[in-house]
DNA sequence: AAGCGGATCGTCT
DNA sequence: GACGATCCGCTTG
């Protein structure tokens, strides 16, 4: 009913993680091979619901940290009061007017990073907002990073599940990474398929806006123990 | 489980 | 000078 997908998430999620962090050596090969620009040269909001599944990667030396998509939101352009781009183009947002597959990194309420990726192309508004990812690679330096201990699986939701979350556990910050182009490794931050099936798909509306807060521009993988917010059922 | 208020600062009016 | 595409901790039910 439920395709295998979710079904595997919420069962065997952190026998899944461990393994594959202690294998981390050889991953490079599994996450190597990242999205080609084309694929955000398209609408957010067949973006945001084909971003779901997709892996995350940043290389720092060695070292990787990886995690599968599980919630995006998407953005448009001047017909989007929620969308910074709304107002127009300013230095603030000048990635989202630009080509696509490029990060665009913002600072909100004074505490928090949020990751997006920008879609269409040159000179078309409009992005993907990356909101909540399943841990695969990189779990201890996510934690560090994040200042969390993981004492249960459980735990495991701490470090990603929310875009400030995402963020800060794969040291996302404006200065280093906006702008970064997402369709190369060596930009050291990327996006990867590694082949894992399409997901079954829910959309809802999105979350934390007041303008324009009834449109359903929210995607979830259903059944995803790791998506952000309260635990709606399937 | 759900609802609140505080923290904290870059960005644009 | 006001406001956020958030998170965390505390309170209530």
């Amino acid at each position: 009913m439920n395709g295998g997908v979710a079904q595997k998430i919420s069962l065997f999620p952190v026998l899944d993680v461990m393994q594959l962090d202690s294998k981390n050596r050889g991953s490079l090969t599994r996450f190597r091979n990242p999205l080609p620009r084309e694929f955000f040269n398209r609408d957010p909001r067949r973006v945001g619901r084909d971003l779901l599944g997709k892996v995350l990667v940043r290389r720092t030396g060695r070292k990787l940290l990886a995690a599968r998509i599980v919630e995006t939101e998407a953005y448009l352009g001047e017909d989007d009061p929620a969308a910074h781009a709304a107002a127009g183009r300013t230095p603030r947002n000048a990635v989202l007017f630009g080509p696509p597959g490029y990060a665009y990194v913002y600072f909100i309420y004074g505490n928090h990073y949020c990751l997006n990726v920008s879609c269409l192309p040159d000179g078309v508004p409009g992005g993907v907002l990356f909101r909540a990812a399943e841990p695969l690679l990189g779990i201890e330096e996510m934690a560090r990073a994040r200042g969390v201990e993981i004492a249960n699986p459980r735990d495991l939701q701490k470090l990603t599940s929310g875009p400030g979350r995402m963020a800060e556990a794969f040291g996302i910050t404006r200065e280093r990474d906006n702008g970064k182009d997402l369709t190369s490794t060596r930009s050291h931050l990327w996006l990867a398929d590694d082949g894992y099936p399409t997901a079954r798909v829910l959309t809802t509306r999105r979350i934390g806006i007041t303008k324009a807060a009834d449109s359903p521009l929210r995607y979830v993988i259903a059944g995803s123990e790791f998506v952000s917010g309260p635990k709606g059922k399937t």
